[in-house]
DNA sequence: TATAGCATGTAATTAGTTACATGATTAA
DNA sequence: TTAATCATGTAACTAATTACATGCTATA
């Protein structure tokens, strides 16, 4: 049995959740996965054809008036399919594309107020970022979680927790560089506040 | 001028920090963007005769003894573009892909175990990750860092705070279903230790 | 009655990995 | 002398985005 893709591996998850269609598919990704795992239409149209062409999917025909819609779900070797990626606990996919970093990176070809401006944009970035995890936190708080849906709440608190320390710790740096502190502690942990700290255990 | 692909981006970096054949660019990436902004020979050799036909970078040949070897470096043009780019403060790439978490995501189609068990395996991922970043760490402190390199050190201390954040909030979680305590504060802050905390001010 | 949202899809393009192929040089 | 590393590259494939195209339905 070849392996899911990595959009299928999405799709599957959320038919399980009972999302229907494909359009319901991209809205729910964009409103739950979609900053640790996105798919445009362009992927998950053809990805549900292929899935049903695997057997692991069925689609049924649910026009809205003379609209032609299909709501898809998952069939037993769909479910099996499903449950055995989800219980692979070997080589997860783990990948960053992060910009701004690269910029801070490469910081020492910059002039001081150059790099001061990148830390700048990337705090605003993370504030705002932020402040949207919290809009959805409140949305959810009333709509999603409810019995059943307890570990995309938990997902989000990841999100919220790490959003939260990448500002802070941006935050931090640029304090310090506007102070002509130093950026490094040689031997003190990496925590951004200074005081309490992570890596304590 | 039309803007950088991704790839051009850390080349161009790579060549402004002294670094001269595509061998050398991929291993510097590996030993430190990588991470963060990866790319493989597939990428790098080809763009890096884009960005020559563009007239962004210049090679000369260098052989050692019959061996054909390429050293490029910065046109002015090149040097203009790297400082465009650097300095553009607008809309910076920010892409995770984080299998982990999507299986976590998902945590409410599985057993209790089987979520510890996922949560296991991403608590030893981390725990691998942030051995290997200590290492890099140590080295870098008597290789890479001397006086004008500075900020591949600083984003050295994002990644190993990042990843100490990551890997307690799963030490954490994993606790707390271990121990049946509920996984959500409803009005706490988001930080994994309990104490401190990363969001206090 | 107009606009926002529902719904489906494709073509062109861009980006990237993986596997393969080749061979010299240096250090153990 | 042999293994590791230096060094360059391409072909096939996989993945994904973006832009385009279409048209119905519900709501304000």
């Amino acid at each position: 049995m070849s392996r899911l893709t990595p959009t299928a591996r999405v799709i599957l998850g959320m038919l399980k959740l009972g999302v229907r269609t494909g359009y319901d598919v991209k809205k729910a990704i964009d409103t739950s996965t979609r900053f640790f795992w996105s798919a445009s239409y362009g992927q998950i149209y053809p990805e549900l054809k292929r899935l049903q062409a695997a057997g692991l999917v069925k689609g049924r025909e649910v026009p809205r008036g003379r609209v032609p819609r299909t709501a898809y779900s998952l069939t037993p070797a769909g479910e099996r399919a499903l449950h055995e990626w989800l219980t692979d606990t070997g080589e997860a996919i783990f990948e960053i594309r992060d910009e701004g970093l690269l910029r801070l990176f490469f910081g020492d070809v910059l002039s001081r107020e150059e790099v001061l401006a990148n830390l700048r944009a990337q705090r605003d970035f993370y504030e705002q970022v932020l402040e949207r995890f919290r809009q959805i936190e409140l949305l959810a708080r009333t709509g999603f979680v409810e019995e059943s849906q307890l570990y995309p709440y938990v997902a989000l608190q990841y999100g919220l927790g790490f959003i939260t320390w990448a500002r802070d710790w941006y935050a931090e740096t640029e304090r310090r560089l506007a102070a002509s502190e130093p950026l490094l502690e040689l031997e003190d942990d990496h925590a951004p506040g200074g005081e309490g700290g992570l890596a304590a255990g």
